[in-house]
Parts: C-alpha cells; structure tokens; sequence
DNA sequence: CATGAATGAGGTTTCATTCAT
DNA sequence: TATGAATGAAACCTCATTCAT
C-alpha cells in the first residue's frame, strides 16, 4: 500500500444494474464494519469481501484497489462532516459573530461525535489512503461555507483572511482528534465542546476586530 | 502489525557498552533516514538494518520489534519537541501573559519545523505504533510545564483549568499538522506562526479572564 | 490456461445469421489488436470483448474458451501464409527447380511479412494454444503444394521425399522467426529474402540430386 | 508475468555461504522438474520451492521474481548448447567445409537431443522471459566460433558473410523446434539429422562459392 | 441472443521474525 | 554478540467462466 502515487483513487466501473448500486453500498458498509470490529491494520480486501456477503473479485470490479475502497470511506465520512458544517453556517447567516462560531463548532463537534467510532478508526487509515489531500479539499470547502457566513455578520467591519479560517479549522479538527483518540467520557466531550467554542469564539473576535 | 496490544514497546535490552550505545543509535537513526527516503510502508526492518549497516539480527537485539523501534523514533521526536517547549515556559515566567504564550506558541512551531520532514513522516506512522498514547503522555508533560509557568504569570488572578491548556496544545498541534503535511512554503509557515500566536493568545485571554 | 488437453478447440457454434458473421470476426480482429497493444499477458477475454464492442458473454456464445479464440487467430493466420504460398506453387509449376524455390520461399516470406506485427504477436501466444499442432498440420498442407509443384518441374528426374520438404519449411520457419523477433530494418529483411532463397535452392537442389 | 520490461532479470542476491549455493542450485534444478512434470502453464514460484525443498520466501531471495527464475533456467539450457557447438567448432579446425558443417551441425543437434524435454519445456516459455533476446545473445555468441572455423578451413576463398552463418543458425535451430515439438521417434532423429547436415552443407557451399 | 455482475481458486510477492553458525 | 539464510503466513489482486436478467 504505497500512497505516494495519488492515482486511480476513482472507482473502476459505474453500476448500471440496480443490484449492482446495492452492492457498492454493502462493500462500502462492510468496509466500516471492519475497520471498527478488526481494526485498520486487520482490515484485508477479502474480509471486507465476507463481511459484505459478496467475493472479493466483486469488490474488485467496483474498487481498483484496497487503497481507492478506504479513500471511498473516508471521503463519505468528511462530506457528511461538512454537510452538517454548512448546515449550520448557513443557518447562523446574519447572527452576532460569537452566536456563528458557537453554532459552527458545535456542529463539527456533534457530527464528529455522532460516528465517534469511525472517526477514530478512519484515522488510522487516513494516511496511507490520501488522508492529507482529502482533508485539504475537504478544509476548502468548509471555509467557503464560514466565509459566506462571516459575510453576513451584523457585528464586524470586515472578514479574517482566509488564512484565519484555515487555521481555526485545522486547530478545531486537531483537537477533536485527540479528544476521540483518548476516548473521552461524555463529560469530557462536553466540556471540550464548551471550550472550543471558546477557542474559536476569541480568535474569530481578535481575527476579524484587527481589520475593522 | 497489530497495534492493538500495548505491549512491549520497551527497548529489550538497556546498551551498557559504549559500542552498543552507537548501534542503538545508529539503528534509530537509520529508520528516520528509511522513512524519508522510502516512506512509512516501504520501511522494513531489513532496510533499516542495512541503513544502519547491521544485520537484521543485531536489530532485534536492541528492539524486540518493528513497532519498538518505530515508537522509539516516535519518542525521540516527541521528546525533543517538548524539551523545546519546556525551556521556552522556563525562559518565559514572570513576563505577561501575552508573551508567555507567544513565546510557547513559537518555540512548538520552530521545534516542529526544525525537522519539518521528520514530523510528517512520523504522521504517518504514528497510528500503528501508539502515537495517541505517545501524545497524550506528552501532553501532559508539555501542559504542567505550561502551568507552571503561568503561575508565574504577574498580569493574571487564577489560571485556567488544565482543560483549556490541554486543548490549546491539541488545537496547536493539529494545525500544525494539516499545516505540515500541505507543503507549506516558509511564508505561509510565518504566516501561520503569527496565527497560531494570535489563536493561543485570545485563548488563553480569554480563558483566564473568565476566573480573573 | 492448460494446453495440455487438444480439446475443444473448435468454435462453438457455427455462424449463419450475418449478424453473427460481423461479430465472430469482430472479436478475432479485436483479438489481435488487443495481442498488439496489450502484449499476450495482458490479453484477457474482456478485455477482447470490449475492444470488439460487445459482451463477454457473447465472446463466450462462439468461442467455448480463450483457447479456442486465440487458436482460432493463430489458424487464420497462418492459413493466410499458406494460401499464399500456395498460389506461389500454382503458379510456378513448370519452371526450373531454382525458380520453383525462389517463388516459393520469396511468397512466403512476403506472406510473413505483410503482418509482421501480427506475426511476433502469435509467437507469443502459440505454444498455450496448440500452436505446434497447427504448424504440423499447415506443414502438411504447404509440403503437398509444394510437391505437387515439384511433380511438374522439368529439371529433376525424381523429387526429393517428404522429409526433405519438411526440414526445408521448418527451416525456413524457424529463420523467418528469428528474424522477425529481432525487429529486422528492411533492408535486413531484404538481405534474408535472398539468403533464405538460396538456402533452399541450394538444399532442393542437393536433395533432388541425389536421386536424379 | 508481463515481459515487456526487460529489466531485473539478474539474480538478487550473490550467495555467501555456502549453504546458499546450495539452495540456488536446488531451486533452479527444480524449476527444470517442475516445467517436465507440471508445463509452463502450471509452474508456479510455490511449487517450486516445494520441490526444491525450501520455502517461497528462500526463492524470492534469490530470484527477484518468476520471470528471473526462468530466465535463468534458459540461459543455462541455452549456454549448455552453445558449449557444446563452440566445442565441435574448435575441433573441427582445418578440416575440410563439408566436414566443418557436419561437425558443428551434428554438435547442435546432439545437444538439443541430450535434453530433449528440456528443450521443449523452454520452448513454451521462452516467450515470456526474454527468450528472444536470449536466442540472439546466444546466437551472436555461436556465429562468432562458427566463423573463427570457418577462417582455417583450408578449400574456401573466402568466407560467407555473417548473415549467412546466422540465417544458418537460425535455420537450424527452427527446423530443430518444429522437430522436437513433434515428439519424434530416434529414427526421425536420425534421418533429420543427416538432412540439416545437408542443408547446411549445400547452403555453405553456395553461400562461400559466391566469393570464392 | 446479449448482457455484465458475480464468482473464487489460485497466483505472485512481501516481510517480521528466528536461530544455527 | 553478530550474522544473514530461511521461514511461511498472509496480503493483494487477476481473470476465465457462468448464469440470472
């Protein structure tokens, strides 16, 4: 599993027959049942095969390799993330900046929390499978959707430089992860929870008070 | 390599010889090297140990195992980056918060490009060899040193509980992080730098002025 | 893809429909362009049927096996070079011995030439499909032309026997193959026209000799 | 097995100790059962080392891949021959041409008939390994003896070009394949082998005739 | 007749680890 | 202690072929 060529990550064939759209959907599925109940490193094709009721030349035909099925995976766990992100930033539209950056945080922490489990488990996998990249697209897409939402802001003059936002998100997408590795209580998560709300909320006021 | 047992990840045998001192070393360091130039996947013991100019054998003298020798890598980076961490809370008590956390801020950030290679291969093993354990251990170390000098901060009532100093690290590192493993040309590093001050700062501002 | 069992070599069903005419030849033309730009590894039933533009399924409607296929391209070309060594006989009749053999190797050769890409591309696959069996066979068919010819040639008073003629076309085989393996110029291809036209003229002649 | 690469075809690892010579010598003889008892088609790197008494992983450390192994099963078969007709042609010396070409022809065909099976077995794969580039390395090798012959012999003005001598090779050794791959009976052998020795004869002749 | 999704045995190759020398 | 040959389980992936639609 080399990951230096970041190539043929697209799947092999489009289903045309309806039962084949079926099984994309089970490999996929069975995927994530075998990360959380194996593991990253036990994770094999043909176990995935199993799982998914279907024989590994199947998961073959949809999937060119081990590499492009786990990208496929994790790739649908960040494009659920940021759908809740944009969700939420386009509901804060024209609320005070500290209300947009609460309501922002939280929903990247509920949506986090929500497959806590498979967030873990993917990163573990992330890296050999292109992680860095997908995050990076994925970091581009979620910044658009803050900054249309800073836009409307009633409070600030004008908006952080991409840079800030880029950064806040990283910041926010790094603590989670080490919160959801140490496998932390409810408790904890809410009080985290709180406190990146914090974090966020007093960089946003300081990052955006500089230009206005 | 199954990362789920947590054990032995010991060094096996302690080098009391002075020639078995530079092996040890020259092992690990050969593994930083095969990292680098092979990637994390294509790191085998066989390699490592010709990069060293020892035989595999002589490997699993030292270390009872690829995980072993990886975590030690781990654990040499991770301590040198905290080791810098530490001298900058020593050399900053008593100066105002601002600056004690500024010059934190920067020491982590110079410590992590300081061998900016090393750390993003080292992302990338990190998953299978105890990285989170590794972190979070360090983390600690990293956040009493931190208190400690907040202590001593003249311009503040009460500290901030050890929570908001544990997830300004994490959210330090994790920018870090997606920062690294982007390429990122030396302006934008400076760029972030600032940043990364800035978030840490207003933070912390805020964090502490809550029980001020 | 055992060769060891001669069975089942012939199509499977015989084509009547003109449907059908177009798509048998469809997949034996796609056969080869796929021998061509794929290499003889690389060549895989789909892979045929794609190229031809219809299923693999439908491959399998007139070709019981890949065998099948591949001998079923091998048999044409080679019955290509046959009928035109053939013609070659037929119109040499009556000529001297010299010319007789001139006229025949130089048409074969030709005939080699023509598809000298085709040619290098069905060594490769020739001995996993019966490919020594249909050059006996084709030899057969070649050497009575060949003594047919000789019957009517006016200066030998007995012709050589059948093993004569045979070791004469395997030669010639054999050297033809070398040459074409080797990517020849034409200029060198020219070259072995003449040499190979005396090798024979020169053993036809010594052979019939003998017995005159 | 694509041989389109012809690359990495030498062995991976020179033997130190003695007990590896030994082993690599073991494996490349059983690759030689492997092909008579099992065919090309059914030689495979486990079944190999099998019989060869020692596991895939010993093979893969010293033949870096399958193609390798059999690379080096043909060039030792081809080496063998070419021995054997080097040999005949240092004897042959200062005879007479038509007893030059008696020798020399007789040494090849005697040598492909010493391991008949072997012949044929390689035959199959030969296409798959660099065969080709073997048969010409080998021929150029040939050709050049022949010809250091060819300069003693004492009724020939001047010898034949070097195409001559390699159309005759080639010649040969093709009408030698057809033979062998036809399974003849010792009598067919014989009669065979005094007609190649008479078509290299008269076609040397003829060829040194031109100049002379 | 045509389609193409599904099959799964079987092949090649890797690599952490051991142990006789 | 050091060596490096040997191990072999286990991984990934291919592809000829079938059969329900």
């Amino acid at each position: 599993m080399a990951a230096h060529a970041l190539v043929a990550f697209e799947p092999r064939k489009t289903p045309i027959q309806a039962r084949s759209t079926v099984t994309v959907e089970a490999i996929s599925e069975a995927a994530v049942q075998v990360l959380l109940s194996h593991g990253a490193e036990r994770l094999t094709t043909t176990r995935v095969a199993d799982r998914a009721g279907v024989s590994v030349g199947t998961l073959y035909q949809y999937y060119p390799n081990k590499q492009s099925l786990l990208f496929a995976v994790l790739e649908n766990h960040f494009n659920h993330v940021a759908l809740r992100v944009e969700e939420a930033c386009a509901n804060a539209c024209h609320k005070p900046l500290s209300e947009m950056t609460k309501e922002t945080v939280e929903a990247f922490v509920d949506a986090k929390m929500e497959r806590a489990d498979i967030s873990v488990a993917l990163y573990r996998v992330a890296g050999d499978v292109g992680g860095p990249t997908l995050v990076k697209r994925v970091n581009q897409r979620t910044r658009k959707a803050v900054e249309a939402m800073l836009e409307t802001a009633p409070d600030i003059k004008s908006p952080p430089d991409k840079f800030a936002v880029e950064i806040m998100l990283s910041a926010m997408g790094g603590a989670m992860r080490s919160l959801l590795e140490s496998g932390p209580s409810p408790a904890t998560v809410r009080k985290a929870r709180e406190q990146l709300v914090l974090l966020c909320q007093s960089y946003m006021a300081a990052a955006t008070a500089k230009r206005g």
